[in-house]
DNA sequence: CTGAAAGCGCTAACAT
DNA sequence: ATGTTAGCGCTTTCAG
């Protein structure tokens, strides 16, 4: 808060009027005069009067202020997923105070803290890998215990009973198999994938599976999976030397379709000639103009809003029965 | 704000305690003896007992919270900006705020005011276009009257009266251009540009004619700008196709160099043989992998760093002579 | 239509 | 070492 400003009190003393009326005046209520209200105003004008949000903020017991809690702005989907959020809030008169968790439960579990003791009226949160991987979630189901409105996105576990939005990992797996199957003409498709324990990455596969096996393809060594860039790299690239039959990769990660564009592109300044069809998962593929690329477009901006639609609603009817789970639907593009 | 919880007063009654005693227990004061501390301590954990940060801030006049608003937060500076300012500010014990202007004036001073009403103890700011192009600070010059501390970064102007954080674009653009020719033994270098008022835009310029002079290099002709990204591309491909000494492009945006890549690429698949290098300003070039393009950077969390830390020695000593600019230095990667 | 007064939860100066 | 008290600026009954 920034240094002593022009009051209500103040401004009352110096129009010979009480402060509820200054006040009842400056909320437009119906209880004052046309006049007052008229003197009222403009005296405010004159002396720049702020009003002390935080002071009424304290009296009324609630901020209009929501918390954001992500793992990593830099990456597009989150990035995205705030636009939503902040789009929709600023509509509904909100604002959104966001903290970066940079993947670690630490920063999380005390930035949350931080802002329920008072701040927000509620919070919206994507857990921290760390978070995920140790599967210990008593930082966010004390909050609910509290009484916190909460709702979770992307990222989410059944150990929490809250409001959740995700999107339809298996299903946009399947579909896009099924996509470069069908639309594509692709019958051998490698799935590639960097390791990581994440519930995203297990619905993903089955996915593809599935859709794969529903058209009776095989996908025996088709599955390329690894730990670091460097390592799925490599494989990437011994597979599509060595088996010439391969038309398309579906990438189920961020990198895992960053690998598969460079090595083919590389490959192909080799002389390897077969076409290879690219889909995927990736959200910073805009600058890399790639006209045959398949993006899932996990529609971020609509997971924002729906999430923060879902958290408001839940903040007006403070007892709704039950927790909802949205499923955002999501598209190739 | 949540539901009632669990207040100073309620514990101090069960203990048989004044709430000062509960509070200074709470904050660990030296005047409390260690046996009362525990037992407050443990009631309080029993309870549950959550402060109220909001009364405290109220209380108190500050909220070690600061506000931040940029533009778009889908471009990678600012992205990069806000890690860096989080990052230091989570470091001395303050909290951030985030709110995204969208590039326009009235979204940016709504949200600065909202801020600026008792929830921050200063702002960082990157103003928006509109903002920029209308000239017009007055939402800004008002809070700094009130009393705001303010820091200003990357597009900053003479008209407002605060600490300012900045890259060189000049310099930038000189040893970018200077480079080109002495390291790379470009010689014809031509620059594009999407036009924009901004003040970066003349500056890069100006930096990338004197370094073209200062070689006795010409630059008639080697100036390409255009208003829409189709009209650049259009420029530049018809250029390389008749100026066939041209060796470097120096795009002085990010749209300028994602279209001087593109084109080439494109003509290169067309039979165009020239060598082309290029060189300019990019934050969204990271997974376009090349090799060869030579990246301004603006070491964005060099910036955010700065900032923050400008603004925290402002909020402190309140009466510092004089308002500072820094300048981050860049690199070439 | 206007005013008086209570009080949100906490901190901090000032007793004791 | 512990308690008393005033009050941050505002909203909101309740009285007039």
């Amino acid at each position: 808060m920034i240094q002593s400003r022009t009051t209500l009190s103040e401004m009352s003393k110096a129009l010979n009027l009480s402060i509820s009326t200054v006040s009842k005046s400056l909320s437009d209520s119906s209880e004052i005069s046309a006049l007052t209200k008229k003197r009222v105003n403009e005296f405010a004008r004159q002396c720049n009067y702020i009003p002390n949000n935080l002071a009424a903020s304290f009296r009324k017991g609630y901020t209009n202020t929501i918390g954001l809690v992500i793992p990593n702005i830099l990456n597009p989907f989150y990035a995205k997923v705030l636009v939503g959020i902040e789009n929709y809030l600023d509509d509904k008169g909100y604002r959104l105070i966001t903290s970066i968790s940079n993947e670690s439960q630490d920063k999380e579990s005390k930035s949350l803290n931080k802002m329920a003791s008072g701040y927000v009226d509620g919070l919206i949160i994507c857990i921290s890998k760390e978070t995920e991987l140790k599967n210990k979630y008593d930082h966010i189901n004390g909050l609910i215990g509290q009484g916190t409105p909460i709702v979770m996105f992307d990222r989410i576990c059944e150990m929490i009973d809250c409001d959740k939005v995700i999107i339809d990992d298996y299903k946009a797996a399947y579909d896009t198999t099924e996509h470069l199957i069908s639309n594509e003409g692709c019958k051998n498709i490698i799935m590639t994938s960097l390791i990581n324990n994440l519930h995203h990455g297990k619905l993903r596969a089955e996915g593809y599976k599935n859709a794969m096996k529903s058209q009776n393809l095989d996908v025996n060594g088709k599955i390329l999976v690894a730990n670091t860039v460097e390592g799925l790299k490599e494989k990437l690239s011994a597979k599509l030397k060595t088996d010439k039959t391969i038309d398309a990769i579906f990438g189920v990660n961020e990198q895992a379709v960053l690998q598969a564009m460079h090595t083919t592109r590389r490959l192909k300044t080799e002389g390897f000639k077969n076409k290879i069809t690219i889909a995927g998962f990736c959200n910073q593929c805009q600058s890399d103009y790639n006209p045959s690329l398949i993006i899932v477009n996990q529609n971020a901006e609509e997971i924002g809003t729906q999430t923060a639609k879902l958290l408001l609603k839940r903040i007006k009817s403070t007892e709704i029965k039950g927790y909802r789970t949205k499923t955002v639907a999501v598209n190739l593009s």
